[in-house]
DNA sequence: TGTCTCGTGTCGGGTAGCTGG
DNA sequence: CCAGCTACCC
DNA sequence: GACACGAGACA
């Protein structure tokens, strides 16, 4: 229906590898309190502490240099880099062999596994690490429905996918 | 019974990688 | 080097 | 990811 996507709030756990999160179609619920971001096009990866890895579990090979300043524990985001470029990403990212072309890739964090508290608590751990590629994405606090269109008529304006909602409370549950 | 939700399966545009000629 | 097919991304 | 379907849940 709507091009607004939910977090599932219990998620579901991936074959063997990743424990990812999935989203899930808004419906109609209650969102007051939830918070917002833009739905980034790019490719989903999740750094173990060590390895960055795909949403199918495939390691993407990564430059020495881009890792360099990753955090010891596991963060999970959008490795992107500008609105309507994904072809772009998802070559840059997926040739084995990386790139200089990794300059232009940024890694935007929307989760940290295993951390404990809300959504806000485990995103300021990787604080200290947010420099040239990690970045954490901007979460809007949603006071009412209104609101939430607006943003999103204002992201899709910019050429962007859609946005993500989801409740800021949450613990990331590790089943 | 009709409607809505959710899980599963298939297909597609596009690129990387492997292999054989 | 190139065509054809598989594997992955969303 | 986009669709198409079918099994369940619900009123």
């Amino acid at each position: 229906m709507i091009r607004i996507l939910l977090l599932l709030i219990p998620f579901i756990l991936f074959a063997q590898k990743p424990k990812i999160l999935l989203l899930k179609v808004y419906k109609d619920q209650n969102i007051t309190g939830w918070v917002m971001s833009e739905k980034l096009d790019g490719i989903r990866a999740y750094w173990d502490g060590k390895h960055l890895i795909s949403r199918g579990g495939k390691i993407i090979h990564a430059p020495k240099w881009f890792t360099k300043d990753y955090p010891p524990f596991p963060i999970d985001g959008e490795l992107w880099s500008k609105r309507g470029d994904f072809e772009n990403v998802s070559s840059i990212v997926r040739d084995k062999t990386p790139s200089d072309k990794w300059r232009e890739i940024t890694h935007n964090i929307f989760e940290v596994p295993n951390a404990k508290g809300g959504l806000f608590k485990r995103l300021a751990k990787v604080k200290p690490y947010v420099g040239k590629y990690i970045k954490i994405i901007k979460q809007i606090p949603i006071k009412n429905k209104k609101q939430m269109q607006n943003f999103l008529h204002q992201v899709e304006s910019k050429g962007g996918e859609g946005i993500v909602v989801r409740d800021p409370k949450a613990p990331y549950i590790n089943k």
